[in-house]
DNA sequence: TGCTTATCATACCGAATGGTACGAAAAATA
DNA sequence: TATTTTTCGTACCATTCGGTATGATAAGCA
């Protein structure tokens, strides 16, 4: 892939994967137009088109960028062989806290789902891709806890999961169109209060 | 209002909101333009800035109709006077429920407080209003059984309300969204079931 | 020093958007 | 009939969108 001849290559893949992950993640999916992201990165628009093919591919990248960057960071909080509560209460308060904008407010993957239906095909493959590999990560924990006794429920883990992965991007939804942090909190405590 | 004098007025007020609000309802609030709405009303563009003012005036009253002809109609059933069970189920089913394209899927003042945050100032007071129109009524609700005795949990009745609210917009979200209508209603009734 | 190769970015395209200027049309009034 | 009043809709505006044609530019290679 690298080329040997020809004008050296000047776009900077990760800066303008870092620009345009924050865009659509900070500033909504249908807000940012590849205008604007060109306008960020720094980068002209054909370039943007040789190296992504165009706005489908880009948000697909972004989007693949944040599940590598962002999200599989996040998940290795189910990795750590706490219990259930701890586990649980870990993730209710990172995603009700509000940084000072440090990090974007909610979850890039909730917006473009909440979004799906008028994205392109790559990018709502990707979207069901990272959406399957969350749903996976959380069912397997369950399944995990279930076997140490630490999750006995009436639910299968594969419906917990998905119960608990609805209630956390509900919440993170909620936050990202600036609900009250402690409102959210405590609404998501008492949703995930069923699984004992 | 009635002029007596002029040429007479031939554009159809309740036609227009009509079309408007199941366009917004049924295609998504960012999806459908003006341009869109005066074809499918047949209605002028002008015609619609002299009634409506423009796009958000045009938002903004399409909320009110929806407040008015049906968000008003399904919070009916809170009146029923029946039990705490009995009306959620009722809720529930109708919520979760997908006709044959009878009526859009989802709720309108949800998808608007989704997408609020990129709304015009006045749909954005009526989207604040709307809301609390609804939040009202299920606190009166929940306030009534508690009076009868019928609703006796930890929570207030203010934040139980909050809670269901919550619950039941997320299930709109996901019916509108296409998912599996019986997932949902599993997934609504597991958070519903924490009111006893 | 040419020639090839690959990336660069300006400057454009057609389509769509929200919004408006303006003259024609249709009624009541004088 | 002539005037006033009100609504009508065609035709336009500037802007933005996603996308592309094209020639300049910078490297390796012969």
């Amino acid at each position: 892939m690298t080329a040997t001849r020809g004008r050296p290559k000047t776009l900077d893949r990760q800066k303008t994967l870092e620009v345009a992950m924050t865009a659509y993640w900070q500033d909504g999916i249908n807000t940012v137009s590849l205008n604007e992201i060109c306008r960020r990165a720094e980068v002209s628009k054909p370039g943007l088109y040789r190296e992504f093919g165009g706005e489908d591919g880009l948000m697909k990248a972004a989007l693949a960028h944040y599940q590598q960057h962002v999200l599989g960071e996040i998940l290795k909080i189910l990795d750590t062989g706490s219990s259930l509560r701890e586990t649980l209460d870990s993730l209710i308060t990172m995603v009700t806290k509000v940084d000072g904008s440090e990090t974007p407010k909610g979850c890039l993957l909730v917006k473009m789902r909440d979004a799906r239906l008028h994205l392109g095909e790559a990018t709502q493959q990707q979207v069901d891709l990272t959406y399957q590999y969350q749903l996976a990560a959380f069912t397997q924990w369950l399944e995990h806890l279930q076997q140490r006794g630490e999750f006995g429920s009436t639910m299968t883990a594969t419906f917990a999961a998905t119960y608990v992965v609805t209630q956390f991007n509900q919440a993170l939804t909620q936050i990202a169109q600036g609900e009250d942090s402690e409102m959210v909190k405590a609404i998501l405590t008492t949703a995930l209060s069923v699984l004992g």
